[in-house]
DNA sequence: CTGCTTGCAAAGTGTTTGCAGGCCC
DNA sequence: GGGCCTGCAAACACTTTGCAAGCAG
């Protein structure tokens, strides 16, 4: 463990020692990643990570922050979640399991976290019916959220 | 109606209708969309349509199908389904509502479809939970498939 | 020092837009 | 013959890849 590490929060330390012990490296880059998904609950694009981790590590690349989440992806440290028609939404897997799945607007195109429990029926009966084993977390589904259901005046 | 109407089908009679009421015009690239979707029961990109519908409609452009695509969309004429990571894929909305969902295997890339009732118990609680109302068609969800699940053994 | 990581450039995929000419109605 | 549609070129958004230099262990 490094001097620096103490200033990152017990999340961080966990995942700059799952690197260590997996035999990967702890750059400057991948820790500017880890601070920035760490510091919201926000999700996060690549090119929101990239702005905000170029603030601590000047001069980082696009292409570094990139292959930083998939290593950090591969590690099952940061988890992501394709959105439709844009870009894939990063978060930390965090210490506790608890995965939520995400839900977007096709209007405003926010996206809304749902607890996995509402999945969970549906992806027994899938398992059970067809074999397909559902990983509710990974891809958003669609729909009107409640804002802009009451915005809408069913025209326009 | 005009004279090469004889040589279709009721589902693409029906959508030509659609669009001569609705103002639109029935052009060589739509008609030949209209029938590369109506010809198969696979879930097909852009791309995919482009190749087979210029074999009806030489020179046809991808913008144009594209645009052709769009188009169809705005009448409920064609649906389309957002897949992770790949090109949307298209289908015809077809004479009977049935609308189904999609599944697609993060291994092997397949989409499996899956009856809409699957996904209504979860649209319910949505809607009286969060006022979020799902559109189980409009985006594929990940997980692996029955196949993929059966040929995994584990490593690699 | 070894080789995993990074930065840069460039390419790749999927999709959209601007514009002039063409064809449906 | 008016204006919706099309073809072409180009831009666009997101992501990946090749390669040489750089830094972690």
């Amino acid at each position: 463990m490094s001097v620096q590490d103490a200033t990152s929060s017990p999340t961080i330390l966990a995942a700059l020692n799952v690197l260590r012990i997996r035999g990967a490296r702890v750059t400057a880059a991948r820790r500017a990643v880890l601070d920035v998904l760490d510091s919201t609950t926000e999700h996060l694009n690549a090119d929101e990570i990239v702005t905000r981790a170029a603030a601590a590590a000047p001069g980082l690349h696009r292409t570094t922050v990139y292959r930083a989440l998939s290593t950090l992806g591969d590690f099952n440290i940061v988890l992501h979640t394709h959105i439709a028609g844009s870009a894939t939404v990063f978060h930390l897997a965090g210490p506790e399991p608890r995965v939520h799945a995400h839900v977007q607007c096709t209007l405003c195109g926010c996206v809304v976290d749902v607890a996995a429990e509402e999945f969970v029926r549906l992806a027994s009966t899938l398992y059970r019916e067809i074999g397909f084993q559902l990983e509710p977390q990974h891809a958003a589904l669609l729909g009107v959220c409640a804002r802009c259901n009451a915005a809408e005046p069913k025209t326009e």
